[in-house]
DNA sequence: ATAGAATTTTGGAACGATCCAAAATGGGAG
DNA sequence: CTCCCATTTTGGATCGTTCCAAAATTCTAT
């Protein structure tokens, strides 16, 4: 017979608390405490007696009454202003794994870019005291706002969408530096019109990489041309309006640095469609690496934010924080390296159809 | 000057408890919390002393205290086998959002498919002490181990992925109908050698999906070809393989029925790349219908599972049996319908370039 | 055998809410 | 002015843990 967990009061009514086990291990509730906290205090015998008490009755540990009276839990608020957007569920996934690891538990929330759902859930953490939180502001959310909704004191880190102004440790990858290298390696190609495609001057994400444009262009002695870029929602679909409506006013680029990969994929869809052979005729770059990326029709030069290990250093962060460091030496700009694939044209095969 | 939410306590060393509020406003700890529960019995004018104290003490409510009482706290796990991958990344965020407007507090992991990594996780929401749990099981999660690290008292429903023999309820989309549909549509369109490509029959959800296709086969007189049918992973790769095999073999297939959008979206790229125009030469269908699939080279037909509403789905019936109602009526299959766009050839535009 | 030190164990007070029975208050009828 | 009843309010126990000072036990050296 396999050993069943059920022990012989496991359908009791109530839980099975830690009184318990002491009572059966003979030994009083403060022991069973201290070995459950892995004490060096306690007996090894004593400490094996409580342990088979516990599995007897299948003892289950109660964190919630733990962390009342310790001054926060274990767990930790994870803020989405999109888990549709392919980048930020990565992002998410190798943020909860992080966390799980370290003995955190993640709770999610996802605000759908919205500022009212946002504050909402910042309270909702608030009230679960949880011991911080791994915030990617919603587009639109204020400074402010946001130090009015997140005490100070409690430890936060911002990802992905640097708030300008606040004083929380930002973790993300160095956007201006990446879009500089994808885009000298447009000019390298021979590109001379480069366009920036999507987002907006609202969003400090597309700010910084459009900073990153100007300096590649400047550094080639090229005066950037502001009227090449191109704002549109940071969407497939927006990828597809910029194109229309870069291909139809004069001069028309022969590249498109994009805002995103899913930008560069909306992009490299509607050129498509005009028949237009992207990494032969006209070069398309994105940003994120996505794993969709190198499965696109062509596979993407883009740059990699380093998502997985992004979400690492976020979890680290935040634990940085809540051991009380200082959180001016959190702040971290995380590599940002160019994957060179097809859509760019530097490793273009010729298959024909694209 | 606007409002500040700061009270003249809010830089205290503790937290602001009940007591305080209790104090500020002149009644007892048990009139604050009869306010917080919104209750009838306290007259309107303490009501508002109430509230104006905790507004300017600057008071958090405090759910772990509360939930020390009650049998459960409003904590909800969710179990996903892999975010990832977009449907359900979609899942997750209908789910969250779904649990979130019912006042609960959904807490995330993700296993990826890890068995060992769902126990461990399993554990952790117990300790927890939430209210239920909403699961999509890692591939491989055998029947009887789930129901060992699962107390059957605790509420959880099971999603997306059936797991035979279990007396837990089950929440996902109407499999075999829906795969039906989608090769009945093949059928119409006058395709006889249609393949089943991805996933294999240790997943139940394959398994479904299989007998979707041979229904539809049968129903139209025509036996069943078991060797059409090709067990690849459930990815880009598995299709881009099925694909290679499929056409290397004798007699290639006409039509793919695949056993889901990310193996369609493989296949129609392997096709394309093989010079063959997908919606014209051959047809693809996907299922689960997640946001890529319309924006893919040919935008994909396949079969919605409604994910959204299957997440609102899963949250209401979770509440259902929070609120102990009978778990058998709670099992439910969701309508799957197709969609048709341009893989399958129904809609063919003939634009050239695919 | 015994003082003193070292090692183990323990009871009771927190933590911040809820719940319940009982007490206080207010109003209307006699 | 009292009594009764309805409306409000309240103290204290409780949930399951941790923490702390103090108690109990064991060990060591004399």
């Amino acid at each position: 017979m396999p050993s069943a967990p059920k022990g012989d009061s496991a359908d009791r009514v109530g839980r099975v608390t830690i009184v318990d086990v002491a009572r059966r291990a003979g030994v009083s509730k403060s022991t069973v405490s201290l070995v459950l906290s892995g004490s060096e205090l306690v007996a090894e015998a004593t400490k094996l007696r409580v342990n088979e008490a516990m599995g007897a009755l299948g003892y289950v540990y109660h964190r919630g009454a733990a962390s009342l009276r310790a001054a926060s839990s274990d767990l930790v608020g994870m803020i989405m202003g999109d888990l549709n957007n392919p980048f930020f569920a990565e992002l998410t996934a190798g943020i909860e794994d992080a966390l799980f690891q370290r003995g955190f538990t993640p709770i999610l929330a996802n605000t759908s870019e919205d500022i009212v759902r946002q504050a909402q859930v910042l309270r909702a953490m608030r009230e679960h005291n949880v011991a911080g939180i791994i915030i990617s502001p919603a587009r639109g959310t204020d400074t402010w706002a946001l130090a009015q909704q997140w005490p100070s004191h409690i430890p936060a880190v911002i990802t992905m969408r640097r708030m300008i102004g606040s004083s929380l440790p930002y973790i993300g990858p160095d956007n201006q530096k990446g879009e500089r290298d994808a885009v000298e390696h447009l000019l390298k190609l021979g590109h001379r019109r480069i366009a920036f495609i999507g987002g907006d001057d609202s969003m400090t994400t597309q700010r910084e990489r459009v900073a990153g444009w100007r300096d590649a262009l400047n550094g080639w002695g090229l005066a950037a041309d502001e009227s090449l870029i191109f704002e549109v929602p940071p969407t497939r679909d927006g990828g597809r309006v910029a194109i229309e409506r870069a291909l139809d006013g004069p001069q028309p680029p022969t590249a498109f640095a994009c805002y995103n990969d899913i930008v560069a994929m909306g992009a490299t869809r509607a050129l498509a469609l005009r028949g237009i052979v992207v990494g032969r005729d006209v070069a398309v770059v994105g940003f994120d690496d996505i794993a969709d990326a190198e499965h696109n029709a062509p596979p993407l030069t883009t740059v990699s934010a380093h998502t997985r290990e992004m979400g690492m250093r976020c979890a680290e962060g935040l634990l940085g924080l809540i051991r009380r460091e200082d959180p001016a030496s959190l702040s971290f700009a995380g590599d940002a390296s160019l994957i060179v694939r097809e859509s760019c044209g530097a490793r273009f095969q010729g298959r024909g159809v694209s």
